[in-house]
RNA sequence: UAAGUAAAUCGGAUAGUCGCAGGUACCUAUUACUUGGAUACCUGAGGAAAGUCGGAGCUCCACAGGGCAGGGUGCUGGAUAACGUCCAGUGGGGGUGACCCUAAGGAAAGUGCCACAGAAACAAACCGCCUGGCACUCAGUGUGCUGCGAAUAUGUAUAUUCGCAGCACACUGAGUGCCAGGUAAGGGUGGAAAGGUGAGGUAAGAGCUCACCAGCGCUUAGGUGACUAAGCGGCUCGGUAAACCCCACCUGGAGCAAGACCAAAUAGGGAAACAAUGAAGUGGCCCGCUUCGUUUCCGGGUUAGGUCGCUAGAGAUGUCAGGCAACUGGCAUCCCAGAUAGAUGACUAUCUAAAACAGAACUCCGCUUAUAGAUUUGCUUACCUC
């Protein structure tokens, strides 16, 4: 888990990315990217409930993050992160997620 | 040993590296409170956290008040903060048994319904059985009349007797039809047909009478009670209340996005309408209570911000005492998640077959539903051995 630093928390900051982020799509994720000129990265995970129950939403999340906290300090640009996972993610392994994201990461200019 | 039955427990473990949330201690930066950072230690999802079905605490609406309506519960006793929950029993049903299931008050308060079939579904005569009357047919018997024949008597005619045939009447028996009545034993229909079986009885039948059984009521005994047992009585009364209804008991509403505080803001205006027998709170209606101008339009403005509520509780574990038990009480020890886009994860190694259902969101007690697998205990029924 992040701390909370590296959090986006508030309602309005997510509607805003989604709407003025660049869209970028992998295997397992769809991510929106928003620079934010700041000192540092910011990530938000979404699982929605067609994932299925609160315990693969929350599996996923969990596997989601780990990727993102192993993977930060590679990072050159910084910039607000939302990562949306699509419903392939709930059964995938760590190191495929975690190529999914440095491949999505480099399209979108970050790393 | 196998099959079954009832209950209880666990529901991946261990080690290492990195990482998250809360608390405590200490250091440090900014410091009016405060906030940020580093280090160490401790704690960190479930038996169902789920469905949100029942109940309660807590909060607000009046200190939640009265009546009507509506809703809920429904064998008895107990447990509990409370319950539609639990425990112990009673009745009924199922199973060889251990054991399991059971919305299980009232149908002589009233109303409704009982499809199809059937004569009839609430107090029933279709068929059948029996009795009586009338009509007709047949058979038999008796009497009378007529005819014929025979015998006897005497006076070639009459009388008497007998037989046969026909007619009429009466009686008896059988059959058919109609009418009046008695019958619920039998038939058929149905989930259900007015207690069941047997004997007596009768014109035929019937609780009409008797015995046993079932049902109802009463008495006595036992039990707190549901009820049970024994005896007695009069002889019998359909089912349905998860149909309305009656009876007894319970029941105000909304829910932590409750609600409280802080910051910011709801500003200040214009126009029209209605009005103290008014409007709102008040979300079933009426009363009562509280507050007071209310509503519409024009124009302007607009955060799901922070802190608390938020976890020490009908608390957990152990033990002792009471109780068949649910449970209650005493003592000792312990503090055991409190997030707010939401904390438990990732990787590696080992172990068996490589794990099911599944994630706290104010709290608690229950119920229901989902669940791979593993373990333990009591009991029952078979079989084998001694």
């Amino acid at each position: 888990m992040l701390s909370r630093k590296f959090r986006i928390s508030k309602k309005k900051e997510y509607k805003k990315i989604y709407k003025n982020g660049r869209r970028v799509s992998g295997k397992f994720i769809i991510v929106f990217v928003m620079r934010n000129f700041s000192k540092n990265s910011r990530f938000g995970v979404v699982t929605s409930r067609k994932l299925g129950n609160a315990v693969k939403r929350n599996r996923t999340r969990r596997k989601l993050r780990a990727v993102i906290r192993q993977n930060m300090e590679r990072m050159k640009n910084y910039a607000d992160v939302v990562i949306v996972a699509k419903k392939s993610a709930v059964d995938a392994d760590f190191y495929l997620l975690e190529k999914d994201f440095l491949f999505v990461m480099r399209k979108a200019g970050l790393c």
